[in-house]
DNA sequence: AGACCATGAGTAACCGCTCTCAGCGAGGCG
DNA sequence: CGCCTCGCTGAGAGCGGTTACTCATGGTCT
């Protein structure tokens, strides 16, 4: 069918395993249509004449044909993938904005890829920039970096959604908690207890969040109760460990970087015999999904997790489609208030 | 310096933001070079003058280029990525797998990705596909596939390494767990401390772990012990439901599907007054992080977690690199006897 | 001094796909 | 019956890189 036939043309039908890696030519050849038709057909172009199309598509499927990603992508100037990066994949925090954002991009046929920074500073940026281009889109969950780095790589991220830190003065979206009114309720909380001698079992030093509870804490402490400052972690592990030092401070309540934290800190009390609520209150933040049913379940400042994916998607896809993102979203903790608080002991 | 000139060519200084999108041809002419000297420097081809190399990196520098990624994937025909697909994000057990397989994998520049099939039966051949021909290899978890299923999508997605399965009769290598030893480690433990009706809380129905575990047990129990199977699932909440039905049979032993479900089980237990392990025993599977810290601390068959990682990557390695890989390992849980176990009640 | 070679840069093909544009045949209309 | 329009297909120019090959240059060897 072509101009030159190196063989007899009774060798027409196509080898079951081809020999040559099988592309959208060899489709074309064996189909005996024109790349362009080829690739209308992939793409369900209706204007195609129903003959030619049926020969292309059982010619492709004679050959297991499956255009190459890389090239489409190349040649389309999109990806139809977004990233996520995020600090730690081991925080269910993380897995509940993950598999929002897994559906909520889904509905519109972009995938979603994972990933993780394993909360190294370093890797942060590299990994941003890396995942950011090899598709269309980052949701960036970035809390090591400093302002300074963020600044000067966000032009290089576009389109690009933060969670949980800002950017004044430039047109990233974000999406925060407020964490300081999270914090206030806690707090509330354990002062309307009696409680007047708390710890703070505080997350990786150099995170955003981290530096967030810490400020409002300090503006509650106030005149009002004692503040003592224990370094921590963000892990179950890190509250795990750090429990045991509690008990050389006399505070009555523990108020915990994140629920993963305070479970450990629970855990580890009840490892040493010391009662929650009744000798000692912990809360912690976040409202990871089992949090609810540990031994007694705990106090914690709930975070909307399940808006975050969906939310996040929404401002990425109009920065995408060109269009001006809906407004930033302070998401409102809401106090869940459980068994892991009491009255101080007296 | 090209057949056409449009403009005079005083213009030649390039403008500090670049109006038209930075290619390499763009650094090229900022620099007054070709574009395959721009990537000879880009790439740290050290055959080019060192005056020229400056040019064109302060060009470059200049006008802030990154090369497309998408385009070098293109003429490379390698990514540099490999791609990790997992059932459930939220198990820590996976994250242990991914932690390895980043770190082995970055030491030779490779970035790993993780798409997410939550399980979804369905989503899993096509995520596969889809995240295998963006990268250069994929390691799979794809528990709920049928073995008909993966062997039909075997060759598309090699290079592939195989978590947790096998495909015996090719050369598709895997790391699995002998879940039938582990079971059979827990079942003997238990054994010894006198129970003789065991409950088996079981994992999602469609699972390939699950059913290894069935039968392991199945075989165990013939004539040695009273086997109740409850259906659960694969997570906290799963093991937390299916706890109240426990006390309607009257086991005194139970098995869960994994740690998580044990865990769920465990703390559900608890808030019914049912002391573990006095008046019932329990044990998970795969020794995640904080089962050693629960109240009581876990009894379980403990998995080499980390060392699946690594081994998966030296493996898709081999594979990439056209070696034949190192044989299959099949990890020996190791039992791992805590708080949870006790004798059986009288 | 002339042949030879190493070195460095540019030309152009290619990776696999998409899409504009032009050409072609058929059918409708004047 | 000729012209215009319309629908379909193929040719070819990208997308943004890499790299084999070619060619000029300058230095070395005999």
């Amino acid at each position: 069918m072509s101009n030159r036939s190196q063989r007899g043309d009774g060798e027409v039908p196509a080898p079951a395993i081809p020999a040559e890696r099988v592309t959208i030519g060899l489709v074309a050849k064996v189909a005996g249509v024109s790349r362009a038709t080829v690739s209308r057909v992939m793409n369900g172009n209706p204007r195609v004449a129903e003959d030619l199309a049926m020969r292309v598509r059982s010619a492709a499927e004679e050959l297991g044909y499956d255009p190459s990603p890389v090239a489409r992508s190349l040649a389309l100037g999109r990806t139809g993938i977004i990233a996520m990066l995020v600090p730690d994949l081991g925080n269910p925090m993380f897995q509940g904005i993950l598999h929002g954002l897994t559906d909520a991009a889904g509905e519109q046929d972009y995938r979603l890829l994972v990933a993780d920074s394993n909360e190294n500073l370093h890797e942060e940026p590299v990994l941003a920039v890396e995942a950011r281009r090899r598709c269309d889109g980052l949701v960036l969950c970035a809390p090591r970096m400093t302002d300074e780095q963020l600044y000067e790589l966000a032009p290089r991220l576009a389109p690009c959604v933060l969670i949980n830190r800002e950017l004044p003065g430039t047109t990233v979206p974000s999406l925060t908690i407020d964490f300081a009114a999270g914090i206030r309720d806690l707090v509330t909380h354990l002062l309307s207890l009696g409680h007047r001698r708390l710890a703070y079992l505080a997350g990786p030093g150099t995170s955003v969040s981290n530096r967030n509870r810490v400020e409002a804490l300090h503006k509650a402490a106030k005149n009002t109760f004692e503040l003592l400052e224990l370094p921590c972690g963000a892990t179950f592990a890190d509250g795990h460990a750090v429990a045991d030092h509690l008990t050389d401070h006399d505070v009555t309540a523990v108020i915990a970087y994140n629920d993963l934290v305070a479970f450990g800190a629970l855990s580890r009390l009840h490892e040493l015999g010391i009662n929650v609520p009744t000798q000692m209150s912990i809360v912690g933040f976040d409202d990871i999904p089992f949090v609810r049913y540990t031994t007694p379940p705990l106090t914690t400042a709930s975070v909307p997790m399940d808006r975050l994916g969906p939310e996040a998607w929404r401002r990425l896809w109009s920065l995408m489609s060109g269009e001006t993102p809906e407004k930033n979203v302070h998401f409102r903790p809401r106090l869940e208030v459980r068994g892991s608080t009491g009255p101080a002991p007296s």
